[in-house]
DNA sequence: TTTGTCATAGTCCGTCCGGACTATGCGTTC
DNA sequence: GAACGCATAGTCCGGACGGACTATGACAAA
């Protein structure tokens, strides 16, 4: 029997993951939560053999919790789920030791197998049909942006002109400027109107206001 | 007994909706379906007692279905699912003739409760827990654009130009600088760079890249 | 019929953007 | 220690943008 922990803030998502491992004999939901903070605690306590995590929480990303679980445990599953399929997820997900990588656009037997391998082999990740996208970004010159980048990216997302990021990270307009230039060349964007709208498809900008 | 038609293109939400309905003994979920054209073919021929649909579907929006359906019937009940509770829906959901209109995010039990109320009186528009946010836009000038503001915001995010925006549309610059400068307006942004992110919080402009 | 909204179109002007470069210093990695 | 990636910084310049206006015709609602 594989025991299960529950993250995503939707509850109609936990019900509908809840009815699938429910259905499946081998699984045995063991607990819910709705926020990094409750997942963490809910993992401590529970000591379940896999977590299935939401991405975007209300108090900050899954990834936290799978950085922060498979820290204190190189044996428990830590699966990702997410809404949107944004490779650079992917990868902060392989980053952060996940087992797997799963879009909720998939279909709940996909999600079972996830787990399964994942109780199975919570060190090797496996992405269930974005193996491909995978492949596509990585030949196609790819978007990974750096820390600094992504910083940059926040700010234009904010409306901020070059002269208002530069001053916000203490930089010269000419760095400011470079940093934006590198942005528009690894999304293949022309300008900011695409830029932004590449970045919040590929889920690198929140799709809900910042806090504030 | 009131008959239930799902729809949602995620298998997980359907499954999370089939089993918050599935636990109230005066609801049945007769149908499940994943697009707007089979929601609709679903809808004609299992004749349900409401339908839940979901705003965004693979081949459309789930506000075609409910136009479709209110237009053939007054008398079903049409609830609205919503990923992010953009007003902007809220209003379009009313404009369609929706009985309610509810966030993801809310409790399964507002959803049953959306959709009895729905099932009693389909023509009384409710939206829980977002009467709120909808005076707030109301009373800081809201957001509705016009359809023709509408065809330019989706080539802003496109990333095209004024020039281009006025060749595609057949507009003189003028013309589209006029249309720009009202979405802007509307959308309380300073530049492209806010209106493509707020229009896209607001769900006016697609999460996903277009057809082609 | 008057009011209002919408789409259309225009002018003027200062500001900002984006492109194409080059360059230096600092870590890490091989 | 050489190579690489990253952050930093600079110049130059044409073109695009955004703001503040005004205005007209069509159409719908009051």
């Amino acid at each position: 029997m594989t025991t299960v922990l529950l993250i995503d803030d939707h509850e109609l998502i936990r019900q509908g993951l809840a009815g699938a491992f429910g259905a499946v004999d081998s699984f045995e939901v063991v607990g819910q939560a709705g926020s990094v903070a409750d997942g963490i605690a809910a993992a401590q306590s529970l000591r379940p053999d896999v977590v299935v995590t939401d991405v975007r929480l209300p108090d900050g990303s899954g990834l936290d919790v799978v950085r922060t679980l498979r820290r204190a445990d190189k044996q428990i599953g830590l699966v990702v789920l997410t809404m949107y399929a944004g490779d650079e997820q992917l990868f902060a997900a392989l980053d952060a030791g996940a087992s797997a990588f799963v879009g909720k656009d998939a279909p709940t037997a996909t999600v079972i197998s996830a787990a399964r391998q994942a109780s199975i082999a919570p060190l090797t990740f496996t992405c269930t049909g974005l193996a491909e996208a995978m492949v596509r970004r990585m030949s196609s010159g790819a978007a990974r942006l750096t820390d600094r980048e992504r910083q940059v990216l926040e700010l234009l997302a904010e409306g901020h002109g070059v002269a208002a990021i530069a001053g916000r990270l203490y930089l010269s307009e000419s760095t400011a400027k470079s940093h934006i230039g590198r942005i528009y060349d690894k999304l293949g964007a022309a300008n900011r109107a695409q830029a932004l709208v590449t970045a919040m498809r590929m889920g690198l900008i929140s799709s809900v206001a910042p806090p504030g």
